[in-house]
DNA sequence: ACATCATATCGAACCGGTTCGGTAAATGAT
DNA sequence: ATCATTTACCGAACCGGTTCGATATGATGT
C-alpha cells in the first residue's frame, strides 16, 4: 500500500504539501501540483479513507437508518439517498432497526462512532426521552418519515393526516358507515396523524365511530392479519376497512381470501401506501401513495447541505411535507 | 470524548496496559484490571473504531453487496447475515450495486479501502478478467447466489438447474410442449444455470425446444414485461411460461392480465422465487423457492470463520449449495 | 543462594492522514 | 528603495488507538 509519504518523497516535497495539493490544489504552485500528480499517478496512490477519518474527526459515509428495508416505501427513499449521496461523493452505511426503538438506539451510537458525517433517519422511537437524545446527537440527522417531537431536527414527510382523510371522505362517498380502521402503532407519529386523519374526517362527516372497528395492527403483516381477522369474524363487520399502510392493507386483504369474502363485493378496501406489484394483484387496491422519491430528494438534500457546510449545519430545523396522491383502485365500491 | 489516555491516567497505568486490559484482560493483573474497568465505567469511555481500524488495519464492519435490496430473496438473506454479524460483534455494510458490474467493483473497492474485515457477495461482473479481480482481492469474500467461475472464494447457493428442472417437468406432466422461458442475463451464473436446466430437461423428455420461445428479460421487471409481451403477442404463443426469476415471472402475469389472458386457463405460468405478497395475489403461483434464511445462514457462518482465524482464512474455497422446494400454486393448468 | 522463567507493566514506534504556525521568497504599494 | 502583504511550502503536533521489545518483580527449581 502506498501512502501519502511515497508520494511526497517522489514528488520531492513535504507530506503537508501533498495533503495540500489534494485538498485545495489552488493553494499549490502549479509545477508542484503536477509533479505531485505524476507521483500520484504512478504510484497509483489512493487516500486511505480511514485514516483521513481519524485525522478529520468526520468520515465521508451517511448513515441511513430505517424500519423495514424490505417495504418498498423505504427501499425507494434509501435508493434516491444513496443516488444522491453517492453523487456528492458520500457513501451509504444502511442499518435496519427492524422497528426497535432500543436496536435503533444502538445503531446510531454505533454509527456516530464511526464519525459518520450525518445521519437520514426514519425513527421508531418516541416520546420525551428519546426526543432529547435525538436533539443532544452531535452528528446531523434529517429525520424522514417518522417525525419525533421535541427532537428539533429537519423533517421530511407526508402530510399524514390528509392520507386517510383522503380514503375515508372516499369510502364516506361510497356511502360506506361502518369503517374498520387497522391503525399503526400507537406513540409512532405517522400511526398518530394517520388515525387523526380518519377521526376527524368521520366525525367531521357527523357519522359516529365504533371504538371497536378501531384497531391497532402495528404496521407489520401479522398485527395485521390477526387484527383484521378480529374485525372480520364479527357478525357486524365492517362494510369497509382501512389498513393504515401497505402491509396491514394486504394483511386485511389476504385475510378476506382466506375467509372467503369477496373484495370489494363483500367488504371494500383502502390502504395507504403502495407495494412493489400491486398491479397484478386482484382487486388493484385503491390506495394513497406517497412521493417517496422526492421525499427521499429532499432529505438527502437537506442532509448533505448541512454536513458541507456549518452555516447551513447551524441553520434551524425545517419541515417539508409533502402531498399524498390518491390511486383509485378496484377494491372499494359503492354500498 | 475521552480516550484511552484519559482511562490510563485515571487508573494509574499506560496506555498500552489500558489496551491490553481491553482486548486480552487475563494478560492484565486481577487488581489493575478491576482499576482500569472503574476508570472506564466513571468516565464512560467507548473505544474509537475508526482509530482502533486504523491501528490494526481491519476494522469490525461487513460489507454486504448484492444487485437489489428490494428483492424479497436478497432482503431475507441480509437480514440474516446482518442478524449473524451483530451477534459477532460486526456491524454491516450494505451496498446496492443495481446490478451493474461496474458499480459493483467500485463498491467493492471502497469497502477495502475501509479496510472491511469481509465481504458477502453476489456478483454481477463475470468473464475471466472479473474471476481474476475477485480472486486477488485481500479482503476475505464470501460469494453467494452468484458464482463466477475462477475467483476460488466459497460460494453458497442454489441448485440453479434443478429450479427450472423441477418446473419444467412440472410443466410437462401438465401437458405442455411449448413452454416458453423468460430467462435472466446471459453470462450470469443463476441464469445460465436456470436456462441450462429448462433445455436438458425439455430434450430429456425428447420435446423439440422453439428457440424463439427462449427471450432474454434480464431478471428485470421491465426486461421480463417486454419480453413476455413478445411471447403473447405471437400468433402460436406457448401454453406455459417460465419466468426464471420472480421479477420475471410477475412480469408475465402482468401482460396476461393486460393482455387479457386467463392465468392458468389461457397461459400457465411458474417461476423461480417468491415475493412478499404472493398469497394475495390471483392465482397463487407456481413456484421453486430457495432457503435464503439457511442461505444467509451459511454464507455468514463461513464468512465469520474466515475472518476469525487465520487458519480458516487459508483453507481452500468450498461449495454449498442447497436443494431449492417446490411450491405448487394455481397458476399451472393441465393442457 | 543462584540461575531460570513466567508475569505484569511500560515506552516508543506506528497506522496514514490533517492542520496550524511559521519561514522564506515573491509581489505590491508608496 | 523600503516596508507590508501575499504566496508556496514545510515541520511538527495531533487524531486515538495497537503492538512489540524491554524491564522489573516475584515465583520456581535445584
Amino acid at each position: 500500500m502506498t501512502t501519502i509519504r511515497d508520494v511526497a518523497r517522489l514528488a520531492g516535497v513535504s507530506i503537508s504539501t501533498v495533503s495540500l495539493a489534494l485538498n485545495s490544489p489552488k493553494r499549490v504552485g502549479v509545477e508542484t501540483l503536477d509533479r505531485i500528480q505524476q507521483a500520484i499517478k504512478s504510484t497509483g496512490y489512493r487516500i486511505d479513507p480511514v485514516a483521513q477519518t481519524l485525522a478529520r474527526g468526520r468520515s465521508s459515509l451517511i448513515g441511513f437508518v430505517s424500519a423495514n428495508l424490505g417495504n418498498m416505501f423505504f427501499g425507494d427513499i434509501r435508493r434516491e439517498i444513496e443516488h444522491q449521496a453517492l453523487g456528492h461523493g458520500y457513501f451509504v452505511l444502511i442499518a435496519d432497526s427492524s422497528g426497535r426503538a432500543d436496536l435503533e438506539r444502538a445503531l446510531l451510537e454505533r454509527l456516530e462512532a464511526q464519525k459518520i458525517a450525518g445521519i437520514a433517519l426514519a425513527a421508531n422511537g418516541h416520546g420525551e426521552e428519546y426526543a432529547t437524545f435525538l436533539r443532544d446527537f452531535k452528528t446531523p440527522i434529517v429525520m424522514f418519515d417518522q417525525k419525533v417531537e421535541g427532537a428539533e431536527r429537519d423533517f421530511v414527510g407526508s402530510d399524514n393526516p390528509l392520507t386517510t382523510t383522503i380514503l375515508t371522505e372516499h369510502l364516506l362517498q361510497l356511502g360506506h358507515r361502518r369503517i374498520g380502521f387497522i391503525s399503526g402503532p400507537s406513540g409512532l407519529h405517522t400511526a398518530d396523524e394517520r388515525l387523526k386523519g380518519f377521526m376527524n374526517t368521520m366525525a367531521g362527516a357527523g357519522v359516529d365511530i365504533d371504538p371497536s372497528l378501531v384497531v391497532e395492527g402495528g404496521y407489520t403483516r401479522t398485527g395485521g392479519h390477526a387484527q383484521a381477522m378480529r374485525l372480520l369474524t364479527r357478525r357486524d363487520r365492517p362494510t369497509a376497512i382501512i389498513g393504515a399502510n401497505n402491509m396491514t392493507g394486504l394483511a386485511a386483504l389476504q385475510v378476506m381470501q382466506e375467509m372467503g369474502f369477496r373484495c370489494p363485493d363483500d367488504v371494500s378496501l383502502a390502504m395507504v401506501d403502495d407495494v412493489p406489484w400491486s398491479n397484478v394483484i386482484t382487486p388493484r387496491i385503491t390506495m394513497v401513495v406517497q412521493d417517496a422519491q422526492k421525499l427521499g430528494e429532499l432529505a438527502a438534500q437537506r442532509l448533505l447541505a448541512r454536513i458541507a457546510s456549518p452555516e447551513a449545519a447551524a441553520a434551524p430545523p425545517e419541515d417539508f411535507i409533502l402531498t399524498p396522491r390518491f390511486v383509485r383502485g378496484e377494491s372499494t365500491k359503492r354500498l
